[in-house]
DNA sequence: TAGATTGTTAATCGATTAACAATC
DNA sequence: TAGATTGTTAATCGATTAACAATC
């Protein structure tokens, strides 16, 4: 299989949301011109995408939901078990841990950890909070294959280096920081600040337009 | 000023980033080559991104950090205090209302909302939880400007409905929508699931060319 | 069979990179 | 002045859209 552009994985979350929708609807079967609507995107980007992966439509009949919905799942590597630990038990790792559609998604958080003495023990949805000194024995002895870095960037960093040694290989980063670790970890940054200031650069932009 | 694309705004806020790193380490000047090779990107995007705004460099020179630093904050609209509530009082809600560079940033959180009576009256950061019943006054009474959106996706869609009548223009949404508002409204989206999927896309990616 | 709609090729558009003249 | 490095134009590359033949 070609190398899929970044471009087309990142659409691929959104098609899955709005087949799942589709699905509660009962709806059975859509048009690529229908979904392009409901989505605001253009039928042939559809399309297109959904062709760097094979042909999942049929002519004269369009794209069958449930069936388009399963294949996008396994795509997006939703049909088998992800192992994932939180390493931060602030409130963001808990939002994280507590957020329930996640295990339905097939993600299966079994701990958090903290160095923080007042966090430790509490128990959450994904698990209780585990003081961090057993973080690298417990990935390698729980097959632990997603961490989720919920906490400040210089700790996120050093914690990182030491788990890539412990064999860990995909990083969810929360931290401020781009993680510095070799090219063939797979690092998914969500960087919440860098958000927001592109919501405040678009304030900033229609503000100047105005006073023109 | 010529529209900007997308792309040039979703980097301005990384260079902003590198720029105060550069300027913790009391570095005057960078050139766009050797910038380049810290944010691992080139040095003719830097230029041409950075020209999209006006000449901030000096030929032989290169670009002053601090003076850099300052007006791509100005750009991101930090130069200004932006007003921002935050509806949905759970843990995410409380990890935004709590994390205090946004406060250093220019953003002034002064309050969350809630329906749940048990968050109602506790205290952050970012100010008290309020009854939810209040807030459609509150954000009218104190000309808030941003609303962040940390709660189900049912009633964030009905919730931001309201606020746009109230005359709220900007929105942060972590709901698992697409906010259905109209286009003059600005709608900056967190979808953690999909951050998630685009992670685990990349794992399934890796083991099946392991497995070609 | 006729109509609908995909899969796929070709055309367009936009973004990135390269090159170099301008200038500090 | 000579060297360095920007600002900017031109070339390349990639992504999106349009068109249409294939086919259900």
């Amino acid at each position: 299989m070609n190398k899929i552009s970044k471009a087309v994985v990142s659409r691929l979350p959104r098609y899955y949301r709005y087949l799942d929708e589709l699905r509660q609807e009962n709806i059975e079967r859509i048009s690529s011109k229908e979904l392009s609507k409901r989505m605001n995107v253009t039928a042939s980007q559809i399309r297109q995408d959904l062709n760097n992966f094979g042909g999942f439509g049929q002519q004269g009949y369009g794209y069958n939901v449930q069936y388009l919905y399963e294949e996008i799942g396994k795509l997006l590597g939703l049909n088998v078990t992800h192992k994932m630990v939180i390493v931060g038990a602030g409130n963001l790792g808990q939002a994280i841990a507590n957020y329930g559609n996640f295990r339905n998604r097939g993600f299966e958080i079994t701990a958090l950890f903290d160095k923080n003495p007042e966090l430790i023990g509490k128990d959450t949805a994904g698990g209780k909070v585990l003081d961090i000194k057993y973080l690298y024995d417990y990935v390698k002895e729980n097959n632990v294959e997603i961490v989720a870095l919920t906490l400040p960037k210089e700790p996120a960093q050093k914690i990182a280096e030491k788990l890539v040694e412990c064999g860990i290989k995909a990083f969810w980063n929360f931290a401020h920081t781009d993680l510095g670790v070799s090219g063939d970890i797979i690092v998914e940054n969500v960087h919440l600040s860098e958000s927001l200031m592109k919501l405040t650069y678009r304030i900033s932009e229609k503000n100047n337009s105005l006073n023109k």
